[in-house]
DNA sequence: ATGCATGAGAA
DNA sequence: TCTCATGCATA
């Protein structure tokens, strides 16, 4: 069904991207560093799991009654795909072989999300990074609601000024507010703060001003915008970026995290807390001589814990998740139970869809009204509301596919009104839906 | 670029 | 158990 774990095939080189048996490590496809002159071999023909006894076998669309070993094994040598580059995150999984390239290599301790709090074993020196850790972590203000450009303002755009009035905590609505947290909706609007503006534009010497802006969404729209410009100007690709981050802050982050940044797919919140550091990473990245410094760091250890693989659902079973969620967008442990066993899923994956769908409907349709939105849509049932039991499945046929055509793929809450859902979706989407 | 997954923190 | 931030893996 679907393609075999590694080995896959070449990235679109448009963005530049690594192969995965490399880890989207920039440092090896671009060549930008040699990594201390460690010569790897491209060989990644290894695949720990040969032996099959981490699920080997498909986790396929109706596969759920393996167990999840998946968890704890551990191949020796299994540094996360990334011969040699890699190491873990958690010493403790550190394999010999592994730890000694690790002292070959003097890998600077950036640290993952993860890791940040992670203490490494008393053996390792945690060389910070060259850059002083700016106070990052302080709390980010996000008094405007997330109202990005391809987000319609709201039918009664009152207060849509945004870049100078924060919206009050209490005040209605205001804004579209995207979700800005969804219970921080609290937001204290400490916004007029002062620092509007991020001084830190020059490298020169002091700087970590990268206080809690009070950003708008214009702000960060063109923010972002700016970034992918010069990103790529400068050559530079998303991930490369997210390394380069972690050189500077000992943070790091990922190609996919960039991306949804530059898409301002990430929460006005979240993005308002990126938003500092990728400032200033293009402040370096423009002034530095050898931007290509900015990442030498190789790869930082890569967790090894194994993750459950991936499961790919089937067009038909999307479908007939999309039409569960549809009629109750946050099923109840039993309805979950229902479904996985109606579209044979597990129930993990099941419970895992309708949260990721959830998220994601959330930058789609809560723009109008987030308030009633949520409530009204993603309030848990207490009972049933819809005939979970009685399977929509009609033999084969899901809920989808029992008509074809006229089954929207996309959430189209009952409650709202078409035409002004359709200006919150995202313009690729629209198209799809029936006028 | 995005789907599915993980994990921390909150409820 | 959910939300939210984030990332691996893949389309």
């Amino acid at each position: 069904m679907y393609a075999p774990l590694q080995g896959n095939e070449g990235m679109n080189g448009a963005s530049l991207q690594f192969p995965q048996t490399m880890l989207q490590d920039p440092s090896l496809v671009l060549n930008k560093t040699s990594f201390n002159g460690i010569n790897q071999t491209p060989t990644q023909s290894f695949f720990p799991f040969s032996t099959g006894d981490f699920r080997s076998n498909d986790v396929q669309v109706s596969d759920f009654s393996q167990p999840k070993h998946w968890y704890h094994f551990m191949a020796p040598e299994y540094t996360g795909q990334v011969a040699g580059v890699t190491a873990a995150t958690q010493p403790t999984n550190l394999s010999p072989p592994i730890a000694q390239t690790r002292e070959q290599i003097k890998m600077p301790e950036v640290k993952t999300e993860k890791d940040v709090n992670d203490e490494f074993g008393s053996t390792e020196t945690k060389v910070q990074p060259q850059f002083p850790s700016p106070s990052m972590t302080t709390g980010v203000y996000y008094a405007t609601p997330w109202n990005p450009s391809f987000w319609p303002a709201p039918p009664t755009p009152s207060a849509s000024s945004p870049s100078l009035s924060p919206s009050p905590p209490g005040n209605g609505f205001s804004s579209p507010g995207f979700y800005n947290g969804g219970s921080a909706q609290s937001m204290p609007a400490t916004q007029a703060q002062s620092t509007t503006r991020s001084s830190g534009s020059s490298s020169g010497g002091c700087s970590d001003s990268e206080e809690e802006e009070n950003l708008t969404t214009e702000e960060l729209e063109q923010f972002a915008k700016e970034l992918k410009h010069k990103r790529i100007t400068l050559g530079f690709t998303q991930a490369d970026v997210g390394l380069a981050l972690g050189n500077l802050y000992g943070k790091m982050f990922s190609q996919t995290t960039i991306c949804r940044f530059e898409a301002l797919q990430l929460s006005f919140k979240n993005m308002c807390k990126l938003k500092p550091l990728l400032q200033k990473w293009l402040n370096e990245a423009e002034t530095s001589e050898n931007p290509q410094d900015m990442y030498k760091v190789e790869r930082v250890f890569v967790d090894t814990r194994k993750r459950k693989r991936r499961t790919s659902l089937e067009g038909s079973v999307r479908t007939a998740l999309e039409s569960y969620f549809l009629k109750c967008p946050k099923p109840n442990t039993l309805e979950i139970t229902h479904i996985s066993d109606d579209l044979g899923l597990e129930r993990d994956v099941v419970r895992v869809w309708f949260c990721n769908r959830r998220q994601k409907g959330k930058r789609l349709a809560l723009p109008f009204d987030e308030e009633s939105a949520e409530s009204q849509f993603y309030e848990q049932s207490p009972t049933p509301p819809l005939h979970v039991g009685a399977t929509p499945l009609s033999g084969q046929g899901y809920p989808g596919t029992a008509h074809p055509g006229t089954v929207p793929s996309l959430y189209m809450p009952p409650l709202h009104r078409p035409e002004v859902f359709k200006q919150a979706m995202h313009p690729g989407l629209v198209g799809h839906l029936p006028s």
